[in-house]
DNA sequence: TAGTGGTCTAGACCACATA
DNA sequence: ATGTGGTCTAGACCACTAG
């Protein structure tokens, strides 16, 4: 850097807006430390695109000189977004924005587990893909307003050929444009690594609420049970960079042979 | 410090045996970091319980100069710590060990929240506290030979007077000498409070697994609903310092009007 | 050999709590 | 005023990857 020799810079100031202390402001404003300020900007890029999915970013010592911060202080914000699972650090390599492609991260959103074996890949069965306008509580949920379009799709998740898992979800139309069922069918891997991959919407992380429901008809007859069995029912809704919500999900899981797999730290 | 100056010491010893290179060693053995050993050596002090649960420990560069390494160093292993909740830092105050007495932490391994309002205390009303012989699959589970004694708790949790969940623990006899359903219902506070003060058994993690169930008569009876009634079926393992087992328990929850929180990074 | 992330150190200064 | 954790910098060296 080139600075005053023995003096670190006066933080506050990054090529950025936020927390300037203007005169003296109000007892204290927010105050965010440079490297949270830095986490920011190197969001924003992945946000508007700026670095792809799988894509590498620049080096640290790149980002430490575009930034006008030192190295250690890039390499916190790094370390941040590493522990979101937002970027992927591979030594001697870079540092990688993350993708829902990756092996090792299948299961980061399938939390459905068999009680005894590996984990293993489900299979999807599409059955609806449509656009329609919003019902109130798909709307309010997804910060939509009433009216506007979304991607209503149901499918039929199984496990080794047998079903386990009947699944809706609701999604912004503006951002799915042309999201059709022979698409969803086609696709080979993870339904998040096709949105990501073709439509630029990257899941970040998700809640969860979870109850114990009975069978209705309906759902029984698709997992092959009678109505009334206990099922997993699974709410979710997920965002998207900024906390934006970009999905909301109900799945149905037979746990017979399956179970919801956690940790409580 | 005291070390030839511009010369970092050579890592790899630091009062501790992990990792001493012998020689040439086959290819590389392990190659712990410096800070993981500390990480390694505080973790040893904590389950020694040199520093007993909401004590403050010694500052860092207390520690450092003990280790023989710079504050750095015994930061970030102070912060590996910190964010597996083992630790809580309090700027301006010091590092302390964490406990389950804190108001803030009372959530994290209660995770059934009413559908509407904030998460709320549960009462808990205790059915059973015995010692007996570990069933095999107790046995094995808390990794206790098989005979050895345990102990069984059940216990009914309600929320705002509506019971809610039934419960049923199995702790390891020998160390959980003493305890009786009176202690247990004259304890004000979370249950793992109780194991951690009066026992020296501090829960750090825990992993369940979740599926939904039809009530049984007994448990319907408990929960005042029908044979039937779909429950969620939440079982757990707890594990205290370094990954030993010391807790296993099931609980059936009534998901009419509570559910399980989860969130997915 | 060069480039990247990973570790370790040393020192200065900031923010917060307490006496 | 003092002590604690929190931030920031600068530089050296290690570990890993790839041309």
């Amino acid at each position: 850097m080139s600075n005053p020799p023995p003096s670190p810079p006066a933080p506050t100031e990054a090529g950025a807006p936020p927390a300037a202390p203007a005169g003296e402001a109000a007892h204290r404003a927010a105050f965010s430390p440079l490297y949270r300020q830095i986490k920011g900007l190197i969001l924003q890029s992945l946000d508007r695109g700026e670095w792809k999915p799988g894509e590498a970013i620049p080096s640290e010592l790149e980002l430490a000189s575009r930034f006008k911060v030192s190295q250690g202080t890039v390499r916190k914000a790094i370390d941040e977004l590493a522990a979101d699972n937002i970027l992927l650090r591979r030594q001697g390599k870079g540092t990688f924005v993350a993708t829902h492609h990756e092996e090792g991260v299948r299961f980061r959103f399938m939390r459905l587990a068999p009680d005894e074996g590996d984990p293993v890949q489900s299979d999807s069965h599409f059955l609806e893909c449509r656009r329609l306008r919003a019902p109130s509580e798909v709307a309010r949920v997804l910060e939509l307003r009433p009216g506007d379009a979304v991607v209503q799709i149901r499918r039929i998740l199984s496990f080794t050929g047998v079903p386990a898992v009947v699944e809706e979800l609701w999604l912004p139309g503006a951002l799915f444009r042309g999201l059709t069922a022979e698409r969803l069918a086609g696709y080979k891997g993870p339904m998040y690594g096709l949105f990501e991959s073709e439509f630029g919407v990257r899941m970040i992380r998700a809640d969860e609420k979870i109850r114990a429901v009975a069978a209705s008809e309906q759902d029984a007859a698709w997992l092959g049970v009678a109505p009334g069995t206990p099922l997993l029912q699974v709410d979710r809704v997920a965002f998207t960079y900024g906390d934006r919500p970009v999905e909301m999900r109900r799945g149905l899981c037979l746990t017979t042979r399956h179970h919801y797999r956690n940790s409580l730290n």
